[in-house]
RNA sequence: GCGGCGGUAGUUAAGUUGGUUAUAACGCCGGCCUGUCACGCCGGAGGCCGCGGGUUCAAGUCCCGUCCGCCGCGCCA
């Protein structure tokens, strides 16, 4: 083995040579991707990091030149090597002649090895190193480090690197200095659990994993730095999505001095870049302004149900409230109850609890009854209590539903012309406590385009559709508490113009937040902070947050922004989910080297463990529940 | 915390109203083979049917519990 690697060194990489190359002699290492035994001879794609390359082990037909005893114990080898094996090889790089193989890029050449080694005899894989692959999720995890060797896999982690590196050098450029934050955090109340790091020094006292860099990067602007980034570890202690995971890593942004537009400027440079170094796509052909598109978070609920809409579609939504309100439910019960709330005054028009909402499929789409049916059932799965749904006849009136029977004619009428459905068309309806329907109506809307081919079940299916979400309200009503509380955290600024509401309306409160939302996914978020004392104190005050409370949970920030804290706002963006979208899988997972299950497991390692009473004791900490192996 | 789907050979799956020795493909092992590239041909091995309990003459199949994975709801300042 000494020969290979210490005498002969690695010339190339597989998947680099063409017909340019031909006469040259050559070292490879890598892994037998796949072998063809022909007795005679026996052919090899060794693969590596950037491609495949064919080898050729023939001693009745040896290289040129070559020793032919050489030649031949290398083919004695070769019979024996199996897949996954690492072998090291040398030899003469030549013509396939009429044999070129139009599939590979190295397919003009071959290489007729003169000697080779093999470094280790891999068993067998649980499965093909291959991109068409069929094995379930949790077999790839706990052969993670195979996983990771298909093409595919390895493609993506070279996306992921090169955005890093972009970004880097981005926002060096652009005068922002690169700046650490600690891991181990003061625990906070509120907001995503943490998970908790036990103190050994400090007996019965936890650090708690920072779910965001978020108060350092503050203290950062107070500091002077006035430009910071940082490509980051975030840790959050919460279920786990498609979308989410309990560890990922935030590209985090904070700026001093600027404005919501100033921080808009230097992501959607950022953006640019990176869609253009990585992707080879400009992305002024669609914003030739250079800006993305801005909605107002109530406009974004309104017509799509959440505040990350999918753009790359239309099949909005119909909001009904009002008109349900003005025809006293239209003669349909159930939408007659939520008329009289309204009525009596128990809801409120402009913040309302409880609405309608309708979504029109066109004829057109040629929905089955049955494919109505699953959709019942999945609605359901997200708490609603069902799906009522009308199709529209030739005359306007609605057939195939419940509602036809109660829905007076001036009502079916109404919605028709509000949804714009027409004869053949599918109402689907949702009412009763907004967080519900919204969250109904929204995946509803998703799940239909893509079963309807609007968009691809998984990818972007080249089209990246931006938008900034705008204006947000600042507090929102906490279902069960019925309290008012911070829709994103205490520091975010309210805008001038709503500061009025702040003690007699605070529902009205705008403010300066602003969610950068790419294809129907969140990709980052953000917020121009509060940095005058007095209008702090008065959102303290709207929350019901006393002053001894805020100054035992903040008071070091607090204190930070008397002390000459300049105007500040940042952003951070999701780095994990960025990847995914402009890599066009559908997992988060896919583009974590190393993803935990669902529940948080990673099953390759097997963390977490239990660990030994003696472990447990020196951090002072006694196991109550589950049992412990001592 | 809740709902849905799944777990059968190394992998992916099939397995009927409960009924002979649990199938198939790929992979694996052995043999043959000089132009393959998803090589081909012949032969062979391989099973805790996730785990535990129950019903039954008989359980992969029915019932109860439990673990694991995936998707979603809640949660995610």
């Amino acid at each position: 083995m000494a020969r290979f690697i210490d005498e002969l060194r690695r010339t190339h990489r597989c998947g680099e040579l063409r017909g340019t190359d031909i006469g040259k002699e050559v070292v490879l290492f890598g892994w037998v991707d796949t072998y063809r035994d022909h007795g005679g001879c026996v052919f090899i794609d060794l693969r590596d990091r950037e491609g495949l390359t064919q080898l050729v082990f023939d001693p009745n037909h040896p290289p040129e030149g070559a020793d032919v005893e050489l030649v031949k114990q290398s083919h004695a080898l070769a019979d024996s090597m199996r897949n996954e094996w690492v072998i090291g090889i040398r030899g003469i790089v030549r013509s396939r002649g009429k044999n070129v193989n139009p599939k590979l890029p190295t397919g003009e050449i071959e290489i007729g090895v003169i000697e080779a080694t093999v470094f280790n005899k891999a068993e067998t894989p649980p499965f093909p190193i291959t991109d068409d692959l069929t094995t379930k999720e949790e077999v790839r995890l706990q052969y993670r480090y195979l996983d990771l060797r298909r093409p595919k896999m390895q493609q993506i982690f070279k996306v992921r690197h090169q955005i890093n590196q972009v970004t880097r050098r981005y926002f060096d450029e652009n005068g922002f200095f690169e700046l650490e934050t600690p891991f181990m955090v003061k625990y906070t109340p509120g907001g995503a659990r943490n998970f908790l790091v036990p103190s050994r020094l400090q007996p019965g006292s936890f650090y708690a994993l920072a779910e965001s860099p978020q108060l350092y990067k503050q203290l950062f602007m107070v500091a002077g730095f006035d430009r910071y980034f940082q490509i980051v570890k975030c840790f959050r202690d919460e279920g786990s999505r498609v979308d989410r995971h309990p560890e990922f890593t935030q590209i985090d942004v904070e700026m001093s001095f600027v404005s919501q537009d100033d921080i808009f400027n230097a992501m959607e440079g950022l953006i640019f870049r990176i869609w253009k170094e990585v992707l080879g796509i400009d992305l002024k052909e669609h914003y030739p302004s250079g800006h993305f598109p801005h909605m107002k978070f109530e406009e974004s609920m309104r017509r799509f149900g959440n505040d990350k809409p999918d753009l790359r579609f239309e099949m909005e939504h119909t909001d009904l409230t009002e008109l349900v309100i003005e025809q006293k439910g239209g003669g349909v019960p159930f939408f007659g109850e939520i008329a009289a709330k309204f009525e009596s005054g128990k809801l409120r028009r402009d913040l309302p609890g409880e609405i309608v909402k309708a979504m029109r499929i066109p004829a057109s789409a040629e929905f089955s009854r049955a494919e109505a049916d699953k959709l019942e059932a999945y609605v359901k799965s997200m708490g609603a209590k069902g799906l009522a749904r009308a199709k529209v006849a030739e005359d306007g009136s609605w057939t195939q539903s419940p509602l036809s029977k109660s829905a007076s004619k001036e009502f079916v009428a109404a919605v028709n012309a509000a949804t714009g459905a027409k004869t053949g068309d599918l109402l689907l309806f949702q009412f009763g406590r907004e967080a519900l329907v919204q969250t109904v109506m929204a995946n509803l809307r998703v799940y239909l385009a893509k079963k309807l081919g609007l968009i691809p079940e998984i990818g972007h299916g080249g089209k990246f559709n931006f938008l900034w979400v705008v204006d947000p309200p600042l507090f929102e009503l906490d279902d069960e508490t019925g309290k008012w509380a911070a829709a994103h955290h205490a520091f975010t600024r309210p805008q001038e113009g709503s500061l009025e509401f702040l003690e007699k309306d605070p529902g009205k409160v705008l403010c300066y937040r602003y969610d950068l939302v790419l294809n129907g996914f969140e990709i980052g978020g953000g917020s121009i902070r509060l940095h005058d004392p007095e209008v702090q104190a008065r959102v303290f005050r709207a929350l019901g947050i006393s002053e001894e409370d805020a100054r035992a949970k903040f008071g070091f920030l607090l204190d930070a922004l008397q002390r000459g804290a300049p105007p500040h706002g940042g952003i951070a963006i999701g780095m994990d989910r960025l990847t995914m979208l402009l890599s066009g899988t559908d997992s988060l997972r896919d583009v974590i080297p190393w993803p935990k299950s669902q529940k948080g497991t990673d099953l390759l390692t097997d963390a977490p463990t239990p660990v030994t009473n003696d472990q447990l004791a020196e951090v002072h900490i006694r196991i109550v529940a589950p049992e412990n192996p001592g």
